[in-house]
RNA sequence: GGUCUCAUCGUCUAGUGGCCUAGGACACUUGGUUCUCAUCCAAGAGAUCGCGGGUUCGACUCCCGCUGAGACCGCCA
């Protein structure tokens, strides 16, 4: 679809009923990529027309998650737009209003069957095997019956007649589609407290916001032909629609919380993930760029993004490929910004501490674990040995196929070859700590790992000579000696 | 039950009739680098392209059927 149309405009209306989902932040980011592509407006709608399960927390957590992942919208809440407002709670006038026009126009209907008459008639369609679809019980009723009821004080919800027919449409992703209309019963578009349904809200916002192109999941495809014929009994013109594949669950049921982490803001960037390394994978996760290329800044994204490279099957979410590009990124990342980052996510006080008061320090710290962490919030186990004066048991010290007669030689040469250096640096110690080992007798394994252990108290860890650096002189020597004792 | 969608290595995918003895990535295995772990590098294993029919000189690619999976059929969105 090469399109040179500048006035592209699309919107991701999430509803604020749960934390926000990564299956909706890869709708938000699918919208957001097209409409970018093409200088296009990206809109934001917060769809809480249902007042039971909306939350104003829900609401932060969308708005939140979208900014930490890069996208950004145009209209909607907070900076507000020409459609504004831009949640559904504050446009129940302009619902209202179109509910009216098609009441008056004998579109749609008020229905009085109630809740148990209703079910009972869907229990018997299905017994029958048929499909359950609304008979229109109150479809033609009188108007002297409807007055009657109405005197009653019974209430009602509000249906859009369906005329049985076929609607067509073009779906951006799969390509021409047919529903048949005589398939599906006139449907309720407001309930009996007056407050509107998806269906309506959702037609009636496209229609006032102008969008031209709606990019959501493959759940919504059979409602489509639903929301056309109520966008055409309104005089409107149809949006284009696109249906992206589903996430799923290794299992391949739906993608639920149930059996997969699905917040975006609990589940990934609270345990350490990069927001770029989700956008990153979640925009292969459907689509890709027909050539071997994996990686891609969200700028990068844009300009490689077109919708017709979209694919149209469904993707299991792969989490393993999701950690390795959180680490890909890490490890590309620059050290600065891989320790401002990753102190945000410290829970010892004591590193904290040296974290603020000794950055350079902790800089160099983090630098160590830089290829050896996946997520952020592993900085931490890994770098606290820096910190902490290590606790270990003895037996670490002495390397493979040696001894502890070995170990304690090591020691002392280590100390004495490290107090004597010229120069402390990464070559230096290097050259020095094999030269004593080879003079004394000994293995570099034996020499090397023996002050390792001696320094980190851990059988893994960054580098010996690395760490050697970064402790400095006083802090190795310290620990050596308290290493030696350890030793009999 | 009806309607719709989808179907290539375990997973994400490339592939738009001959370039495919099916390519890449993650995961996995092995080797190299090495003081450990990781990184990095190299190699390997892994897909009779869901099944069955067609069309064609030729099909992973087109058509039909079947099977399987998913979605929808709410006074949820």
């Amino acid at each position: 679809m090469a399109n040179d149309n500048k006035s592209i405009r699309v919107r991701f209306a999430p509803s604020p009923t749960g934390q926000f989902h990564i299956g909706s932040a890869r709708a938000a980011l699918f919208n957001f990529l097209y409409a970018k592509k093409f200088a296009g407006t990206f809109i934001l709608r917060i769809e809480d027309t249902d007042r039971q399960r909306s939350e104003d927390q829900f609401v932060k957590d969308i708005l939140d998650c979208l900014l930490w992942l890069g996208i950004g919208w145009d209209e909607g809440p907070q900076v507000g737009g020409p459609a504004a407002p831009y949640f559904q709670s504050e446009r129940l006038a302009m619902y209202q209003k179109c509910v009216d026009q098609l009441l008056a126009e004998k579109k749609a209907y008020k229905c009085f069957c109630s809740p148990e008459e209703l079910t009972k008639e869907k229990e018997a369609q299905q017994k029958k095997g048929a499909a359950p679809k609304y008979t229109g019980t109150c479809r033609d009723l009188k108007p002297e019956a409807i007055a009657k009821l109405e005197a009653a004080k019974k209430p009602f919800s509000i249906r859009f007649k369906v005329d049985g027919r076929k609607v067509k449409f073009d779906d951006m992703i799969h390509g021409p589609m047919e529903f048949d209309a005589n398939l599906f019963g006139d449907f309720v578009i407001t309930r009996t407290d007056g407050s509107p349904l998806f269906l309506l809200t959702n037609t009636v916002d496209d229609n006032a916001m102008q969008v031209t192109h709606v990019l959501r999941g493959d759940d919504h495809l059979s409602n489509t032909a639903k929301q056309i014929l109520l966008a055409e009994g309104l005089n409107f013109l149809s949006p284009q629609f696109g249906h992206l594949p589903l996430i799923m669950n290794p299992d391949r049921s739906k993608l639920s919380k149930r059996k997969n982490p699905v917040s975006v803001s609990a589940d990934y960037r609270q345990s350490g993930y990069l927001p770029e390394a989700i956008v990153n994978y979640l925009a292969l996760l459907g689509w890709n760029p027909g050539t071997d290329r994996e990686i891609f800044t969200l700028h990068e994204l844009i300009e490689e993004f077109s919708i017709e490279r979209v694919n149209n099957s469904n993707a299991i979410f792969d989490h393993d490929k999701l950690l390795w590009m959180n680490g890909h990124y890490i490890r590309h990342m620059a050290v600065g910004d891989l320790a401002a980052r990753a102190s945000e996510f410290l829970t010892q006080a004591a590193i904290k501490k040296a974290s603020r008061e000794r950055p350079e320090f902790f800089l160099q710290a983090v630098s160590l674990v830089q290829d050896r962490i996946k997520l952020l919030s592993e900085v931490e186990e890994h770098i606290a040995f820096c910190f902490v004066t290590p606790e270990y048991d003895a037996k670490l010290l002495i390397a493979k196929k040696s001894d502890e007669a070995r170990t304690k030689t090591a020691l002392t040469a280590a100390t004495e070859a490290l107090t004597k250096i010229s120069a402390y640096t990464l070559d230096e110690l290097e050259v020095a700590l094999r030269a004593t080992a080879r003079h004394h007798g000994l293995t570099d394994g034996e020499m090397l790992w023996t002050v390792r252990a001696a320094l980190t108290g851990l059988p893994a860890s960054p580098g010996v000579f690395e760490v050697l650096e970064v402790l400095g002189r006083d802090e190795s020597l310290k620990r050596i000696a308290s290493a030696s004792k350890k030793l009999t």
